[in-house]
RNA sequence: UGAGCUAUGGUGUAACGGUAGCACUACAGAUUUUGGUUCUGUCUGUUAAGGUUCGAAUCCUUAUAGCUCAACCA
């Protein structure tokens, strides 16, 4: 391994696990639950899991854990193929937990064979109030003593549809006593006689996940199982069912789940903000969702390289989203396409040009030697920002002001010299003087400006929609806040701009990406109707001019 | 108040008993036909108290704080 790059702890472990011989290759596993879209924290599990097996050997699955039908879908399987593909990483083998349902029936028999697991008639409350507490033990259930042959019986005729929802389960004979509340008679198995996304209607018992996992991870010999903190007091249970079983010793590692401020990542929260309408989908481009960071205009380079710096450990973060904001900007300033697009117009006369149809060259991208050229119209109207001139400007205004003088970027250099003011004594119109041999790249002016302004033909540019994203939410943390996280939403996550923009953004294409200069870094997206585009903001450019 | 996990600048992450480093942020300056980029520099840190040791962020003890565990969810 190369010195200069520390590892992470899962790291270590596994080159000790190669070193020391116990493994001569490794597998690891991304085991989504298909019951919604993979977020930004799911990126981070899933560039580890593939990213180990691409600098060790071997290999890494994709599994669904799909024990769960009532809440899982297709939909969701195809949604989370799609953000892993798009990431760039590809599976080994494409595995569901459903594949070995038969298998796990099978496990469960050899159980109660061994007298570890017995059928309980108890309701669920019933079972709730005799778990006993964290500091209280449980009380045994009194159908923890039925014989062998009675449960497996009753397991058989649970598994062939004999009884109703509820009435039964299947738990593992383990310690009512147990420190460990998990290992309190955990259910192995529950009765839910609902249609499943691959099993249809072959199964009326579904195994629960303590008794799916990590027998799957086993059937598939996974030998780094890889989860987040939460799941430390299962691994006893983990382990306690893998040698009960006699099946392949696959290992529990955790680590801890990363957070962003300023939004959210549980899966039952932002399907919330789905289903209640407060964002447009799950790939809202406000969403911390993979689908809607795609349609944001994050590149897969930059997910990849956001993941990669915030590491892995085991302690609590909340890492600040600009970290998430600097990786685009890092990897879109080498890739994106430069474009020139007014937001809120001022109108300039060049009141001594006189020239038609004169066309510049400008580059495509400065940070890219092999970008090209493009061609941009001048002409005797042009657009400038209104932000770029200011009546009384300060004293360290480098922009348009009365008789400043600005390079109009690739062209011509102007001076202000007449405002035009309506009624209300609002500028309408700045006229304007050019300096014809200012010309960018035969400049013989001899003038020198400090400020250098995006401006479009005001005769050819055309109109676009711009969505200005913000953060969802106007607090760091809102699940930490008191009552409804929904009460923390920013109103501002939203806004709709018009675009002048130049003409040669016609050809825009939804994997194009884009710098509108001196602005920010946009997309098209994909949904964008012909008639009248729509780009969507990634991220502002840094500014760095302190007013 | 049972048990478990975790504590390093504002944020994230290294240092594996021997110089507390890197990145982001912030702030200065240089360069720049994007107030972008690039380059240079600056600020800021080992939760606390004891102990072991020539030497402790690291090992031990205690305290403190945060998180997790009592779903027929995963």
């Amino acid at each position: 391994m190369s010195e200069e790059r520390s590892l992470n702890f899962i790291e270590e472990i596994i080159e000790e696990d190669l070193k020391g011989g116990k493994y001569k290759s490794i597998i690891t596993r991304f085991p989504p639950e298909p019951n919604g879209y993979l977020h930004i924290g799911h990126a981070s599990s899933i560039c580890l899991n593939f990213g180990l097996t691409k600098t060790y050997p071997g290999y890494t699955n994709l599994r669904f854990d799909d024990t769960n039908p009532v809440t899982e879908e297709t939909e969701y399987v195809d949604s989370i193929k799609e953000d892993i593909k798009w990431l760039g990483f590809e599976w080994k083998n494409e595995l569901y937990a459903s594949d070995y349902f038969g298998e796990l029936y099978q496990f469960a028999h050899k159980l109660i064979d061994k007298g570890l697991a017995y059928v309980d008639d108890s309701t669920s409350e019933d079972i709730a109030a005799m778990k006993g507490t964290p500091t209280e033990p449980g009380k045994n259930s009194p159908y923890r003593e039925r014989t062998i042959e009675e449960n497996k019986r009753l397991f058989e005729g649970m598994k062939n549809g004999e009884f109703p929802d509820g009435s039964k389960t299947l738990r593992a004979k383990i310690d009512m006593a147990h420190i460990n509340m998990l290992m309190r008679d955990p259910i192995l198995y529950r009765i839910k006689h609902a249609h499943h996304h691959r099993t249809g209607d072959d199964w009326c018992i579904y195994p629960m996940y303590d008794f799916a996992h990590g027998q799957s991870d086993s059937i598939e010999n996974i030998t780094h199982s890889i989860c987040t903190m939460e799941f430390i007091p299962h691994r006893e249970l983990y382990d306690w069912l893998i040698e009960k079983l006699e099946i392949f010793p696959s290992h529990q590692y955790e680590f801890a789940r990363r957070n962003i401020n300023y939004t959210v990542t549980s899966k039952r929260k932002l399907l919330q903000l789905v289903n209640e309408k407060y964002v447009e989908g799950w790939d809202d481009p406000r969403m911390p969702t993979i689908s809607g960071l795609r349609r944001r205009g994050y590149t897969p380079e930059s997910i990849r390289d956001f993941c990669d710096r915030i590491g892995i450990a085991k302690r609590d973060n909340i890492v600040d989203v600009g970290l998430l904001e600097f990786c685009a900007r890092e990897h879109l300033n080498k890739v994106a396409l430069r474009r020139m697009v007014v937001f809120d117009p001022i109108r300039i006369t060049l009141t001594n040009y006189e020239g038609g149809g004169e066309q510049l060259q400008t580059e495509n991208n400065p940070e890219d030697v092999n970008g090209g050229v493009r061609n941009i119209s001048f002409g005797k109207h042009l657009f400038i920002e209104r932000d770029d001139f200011m009546q009384n400007p300060p004293k360290k205004y480098f922009r348009l002001a009365p008789g400043q003088m600005v390079r109009l970027k690739s062209a011509y250099i102007i001076r202000c010299d007449e405002m035009v003011k309506d009624d209300a004594g609002n500028v309408t119109e700045l006229l304007c003087t050019y300096f014809p041999e200012s010309k960018s790249g035969s400049d013989t002016s001899g003038i020198h400006v400090k400020g250098t302004l995006h401006w479009v033909n005001a005769d050819d540019s055309i109109e676009v929609v711009v969505r200005e994203y913000d953060r969802l939410f106007r607090v760091e943390d809102p699940s930490s806040e008191e009552g409804d996280f929904k009460e923390y939403l920013n109103p501002g996550s939203l806004k709709l701009v018009t675009g002048h923009a130049e003409p040669s953004l016609k050809n825009a294409a939804v994997n194009d990406r884009f710098q509108f200069l001196r602005k920010g870094y946009y997309c098209l997206d994909k949904e964008s109707p012909s008639d009248k585009m729509v780009f969507n903001r990634t991220v502002t450019l840094k500014d760095g001019w302190k007013k």
